[in-house]
DNA sequence: ATATAATATGAGTATAAACTCATGTGAAAA
DNA sequence: TTTTCACATGAGTTTATACTCATATTATAT
């Protein structure tokens, strides 16, 4: 049984990693880096509408994964924890290192081998 | 401008982060943890129902987070990558540190403050 | 061969998420 | 004070995801 607060925090995690779990929102994150960029800056590095950018910034922005400053004409995004970067690269390395999601073929469910194991 | 390779590195990475965005499959991996875990004992653990465990853990599966290997009756699953549990560790320190998502109020957007910055 | 225990799966439904369109807003420039 | 630039937002649509139910499969025991 887990306590409440773990439950809490397990969903805040969810919440957050599905934020990311989004190809254009990681493209965002990635195209971010950790740098201060501007929407038109970001609609240009992503190449994705501007409406649609904003759209993703929205929910990135509620997840406070991002956090904003005005300048002038300007709303300047950056990442509310630029060593979330690091966390990312580490994922990416496991998951080029053959370790994860690069096998060709997924592992078979029916007809898995028999030999003998744990105990 | 990206690599196709950057592209489907950040797909594949997306796709990963989107499988464990979820309170439940989160929950799942978290409870197999180190070890090798039936479906039963994730069922115990979870307290979701068989057919919705075995919902998430196809989808697990498919993305490589989990591997399986039958003994008998039972199907036991484990993490691909068991140093994903440090991952996952690290970006929940991130989030209850209150660089990201603790924050009672998001970031406005409207009416930010207005002094020099940049330049 | 039949029954049973553990787990998987296809099909369906409900909900949520992604995306688009048209329009609104805030700040600065003309 | 009107226009323009950069960006946000509400509403609507499409697509995807989560979940359930009934049933199938696989291995073991009887």
């Amino acid at each position: 049984m887990q306590k409440t607060e773990d439950i809490d925090n397990r969903e805040r995690l969810a919440r957050f990693l599905k934020v990311l779990g989004d190809s254009n929102r990681l493209g965002i994150a990635l195209s971010i880096g950790k740098e201060a960029r501007s929407v038109t800056e970001i609609v240009r590095a992503s190449g994705l509408s501007q409406t649609l950018v904003s759209f993703h910034l929205r929910i990135m922005r509620e997840a406070n994964v991002v956090r904003t400053e005005r300048h002038g004409h300007f709303i300047y995004y950056s990442l509310s924890d630029t060593s979330l970067l690091e966390v990312l690269s580490r994922l990416s390395q496991m998951l080029n290192g053959k370790k994860l999601l690069m096998e060709k073929t997924p592992e078979p469910v029916r007809r898995p081998r028999l030999k003998a194991w744990r105990k």
